[in-house]
DNA sequence: CAAAATTTTTTGACAAATCAAAAAATAAAG
DNA sequence: CTTTATTTTTTGATTTGTCAAAAAATTTTG
């Protein structure tokens, strides 16, 4: 019996928090799971006693919940179906990066195994979506290559933008706007702690100072020529 | 707030079911609404109660359902979604038209306006789907043009095949395979009321032979030269 | 037209997913 | 190390969609 939409948002909750954590056995508080499904507590708690007794997840009373091999593979293959999709609306279908999110989040339920291998296929097997989020594989596995945010890469070098970790229709826009998009050549230029800001220099040499918990979101990597 | 799926696939039904009566005020009784949709009666009368409260529907117990205006728009919009899918999964996605209903029948519910857009767009504001049937347009207006079948349809003539009343997967390949799918040119040569029978000529002159069920289902037009 | 057959509706029950608020457990603070 | 604050779990209810079987209405048939 293939799983409910439900359960598979929950999965991909779970996987996505799990990523977060530096120790792959850690739990995920019930409360983040709670919150990002935007959903009371005590539903997540039921969710996941439910779960457990389907054997997705390993579930420890008052410490949390931490997927089982199981769950993990379902959660990425989840996790592919929306990012094949949302590769596939802006490159086949012209749609704007920015809004693709939502739109996958609906069609990431209803896409056959068939489609989506159509769509891999004609994609060219990418391994990364428009926000530079990794693509797992048929297999449920994901690549975990961890790069620099704005607040750990050097100072004053050529990097390039990989990866955008937030979906926030305005700070995409924003950020295509000052050219900081996935692609795009930067610097960081200074950072200030006390001020709780980066300024760093886009492609066209203009300055752009964003607060830390922004430039946290921008990952970078060395720029190769 | 907007319909859920299963909503969704009752309006459809009932505006299929009311496409294939003679007159537009008769009712659809509930037992055909029922089968259609694979549930138990009485599922179906509590869910046809809750559609009329919601203006949805006219119901008239013991006699049968009827769509409201407003419900047979929002019964077309499905209709639409669930073509023009049909469609693009045949020609961009390149996928079978004996294939794509069942696709279709999950991303109907699925797909945002704003994505169908793109897609009506992308293919041209297409009249028909793969099958022929037609495409209602985002007013939830659809053509009713009323073809001749494989019974009514003058011997002899050369006709052309524009459309089949039926998703299933085997007898589609089954046309596929005997040249018989839209757009193929054919004329009917004999007809036996006793045999139950139909037999056509294909565009490359092989002679098939239908029973009388299976020939109600091919609609054809004449020949245009 | 009354008896039999069919269709439809009603009833009671159930599963999935949710919430709000009470109760319990854990963590933090003094 | 007790009190306070926070987090988590429990409890009881609700919504949506469903079924099986009993009851009622309608239709068919002899």
């Amino acid at each position: 019996m293939l799983p409910s939409s439900t359960v598979e948002n929950y999965l991909k909750s779970i996987y996505v928090a799990q990523l977060g954590l530096d120790d792959d056995q850690k739990l995920v508080p019930m409360g983040q799971l709670a919150s990002s499904l935007d959903v009371a507590s005590g539903t997540a708690t039921t969710m996941v006693k439910a779960l457990a007794d389907s054997g997705l997840v390993d579930y420890e009373p008052y410490a949390g919940v931490r997927l089982t091999d199981a769950g993990a593979k379902l959660a990425a293959l989840v996790l592919r179906r929306h990012r094949l999709v949302e590769l596939f609306l802006v490159q086949v279908m012209g749609m704007s990066w920015t809004e693709v999110h939502d739109e996958a989040e609906n069609l990431e339920h209803a896409v056959s195994d068939r489609l989506i291998e159509r769509i891999d296929e004609l994609l060219g097997r990418p391994s990364v979506d428009p926000h530079g989020d990794p693509i797992p594989d048929s297999m449920g596995t994901m690549s975990r290559y961890h790069y620099h945010n704005l607040l750990t890469c050097p100072l004053q070098k050529p990097m390039n933008v990989t990866r955008v970790i937030d979906q926030d229709v305005k700070f995409l826009q924003f950020l295509e706007a000052q050219n900081l998009k996935p692609g795009q050549s930067i610097r960081v230029e200074t950072r200030d702690a006390i001020a709780d800001s980066v300024t760093v220099i886009n492609a066209e040499d203009r300055q752009i100072t964003l607060g830390t918990a922004a430039a946290s979101k921008l990952l970078v990597e060395p720029k190769r020529p």
